[in-house]
DNA sequence: TGTTTATTTTGGTAATTTGCTAAATAGCGA
DNA sequence: TCGCTATTTAGCAAATTACCAAAATAAACA
């Protein structure tokens, strides 16, 4: 939830997943089409892969990423169903960091 | 746009977002509900107000607070239009960094 | 086995983010 | 104006992130 989140956070790695949208690439396809060099968008993909938003498989020499759309759609649905069907009062439960005074 | 999804990155700031989805609150009420200290919450509020996500209101000493759902529903669409419904081949268009070798 | 191609991992640096304390600002009431 | 409350700004350290070049890994093939 939190991965998807800070996935989405980076405009290359948006752009990377609108490419992926509807046909699968190959990590050297995805290069090719930044400016970036490959160890940077290996990274990227990497990010992706934790949070769980694409799938990789490997065809020979080659690593393809398909999207999974279905976990962008989930933390969405998530996020939405906190923010708009909420229950009731906000009145303090939803720290992040509860009572520890570790600093 | 970025701003947006940028914000979002963070729990503490979701966390905000989503105590302020039905009541308005001022900066300490907010502050009060985590462990942070108050400059550190005034920082996130500073964050999610440059996304536009929230938007401040001053009355007398205190700052009150208040969720601008739009804003994140139609970061959320521009999203999903994207990225379901999007018009046609991804070949290399949306580089976010385009040909500039710059470093 | 050795070479080539595709991709990731490693190691390092610069920029950004998150958190803190202390100081500054803004409005209110005496 | 002085002091009080509410909040932000300034300055700084620690952690994280983004990037690159060079080295390592994996599969295919001669």
């Amino acid at each position: 939830m939190n991965d998807v989140f800070k996935a989405l956070a980076d405009p290359t790695r948006r752009a990377i997943l609108e490419m992926l949208r509807e046909r699968e690439m190959t990590a050297g396809d995805i290069a090719d089409c930044f400016t970036l060099a490959k160890p940077t968008l290996s990274g990227h993909l990497a990010v992706l892969l934790a949070a769980d938003l694409v799938h990789r498989e490997r065809i020979g020499t080659t690593l393809v990423y398909h999207l999974k759309l279905s976990v962008l759609e989930e933390a969405w649905l998530r996020l939405a169903s906190t923010m708009r069907l909420g229950k009731s009062d906000p009145s303090c439960s939803t720290d992040t960091a509860p009572a520890s005074p570790s600093r």
